[in-house]
DNA sequence: AGTAGCATGTAATTCGTTACATGATTTC
DNA sequence: GAAATCATGTAACGAATTACATGCTACT
């Protein structure tokens, strides 16, 4: 995962190590946190793979390096962009690959978005069909958490498909206020 | 964390390695995979430990594997139970400790999502600061992707801080169905 | 007789973290 | 001159996956 986020880092801007980790931090670093353990050899394994040029800068007595991404790195994080979002399991890797969509022509997007919102459909299907199960139990205080799971994971999954539909059809995004004007469900 | 998945799920019946595998597929499996890889060297260390007992039953030619939880393996669980949500980075790591939370004391709990609600509303003030950030720019149609993640993010803190509520609570679980009877948002 | 499923395990690899190590530069 | 932060890296460990290896048992 990292590996590619370098890449669609360095992609229109070249950094050094250092310099990468506190850009990511302040952008992608919401939703996902990287250590300079992973990131330095990272960059050097870019490097000698070809997908990185790595330039010494000196500053006074001490040596920055620079990183530039070739155009190998970009091919090689261009394809990364076009595998499916559904084979991403978790929805950070998911959402990593969203925050480099701007990379991606309008027609890949589209039809990653759509076949990922067809995936999470019937994914829904599939939940509500156990939570079904549940609901109909006797006993079912005694699966009150089990259950509280399976709901969280069906709102979410609905909050998904939204979202999905949303930025497909690129609609403006609005963030509510978390003041309770309006008769919301709450 | 499957280390102690296994523990939870043994906490009430005993299973064998496979049987354990297929009880977690119809379970907690909705939202944490297992692999017999790393779920039959978890058993043997658990049982080194003493915190699983294991017993071989002949079921004609072969030999099956039974694993018992003893009471240190229940100690085990219930302090991994006990450790702060806000501990457990991800979303998984969170729901799958929820998933287990019948076997933790109200006030555990309670304090628990209390705690975590707390930290969610600090992070939701986070996100929002930063969208207003993003959403004052001028060129905001270049940051469509960056903001929709962000979107996103500020949509599943907001959820999260929702159930966190309704599950403190205590409250009765209902599902909506897909059918937009209802005024709703959208 | 062959295949699917039962049943258990190991080895290699992946992707990351935390802790450690080192030293330069800036700021108080 | 001490502390914070800049800057780069390595070593040990962790938690899991995938692929491999083995053999039994039930079904058609």
């Amino acid at each position: 995962m990292l590996e590619y986020i370098v890449l669609g880092m360095l992609n229109h801007q070249s950094y050094t190590g250092y310099d990468l980790k506190k850009a990511m931090e302040s952008s992608i670093g919401v939703f996902y946190k990287a250590s300079f353990g992973s990131l330095y050899p990272i960059l050097n394994k870019h490097t000698l793979k070809g997908n990185l040029v790595m330039t010494e800068q000196m500053q006074g007595n001490r040596t920055k390096k620079l990183y530039e991404i070739t155009e190998q790195g970009k091919e090689v994080f261009r394809e990364w962009l076009l595998t499916p979002l559904g084979d991403q399991e978790n929805t950070n890797s998911r959402l990593v690959k969203v925050y480099f969509f701007d990379q991606l022509p309008e027609d890949n997007r589209r039809e990653q978005l759509t076949e990922y919102e067809r995936k999470n459909l019937n994914y829904l299907k599939e939940l509500e069909t156990l939570w079904k199960y549940y609901d109909q139990l006797d006993n079912k205080e005694l699966f009150y958490y089990k259950m509280a799971t399976l709901y969280y994971g069906i709102s979410i999954v609905k909050e998904n498909i939204r979202w999905y539909q949303l930025i497909r059809e690129k609609k403006p995004l609005v963030i509510t206020d978390g003041k309770k004007s309006k008769n919301a469900n709450n």
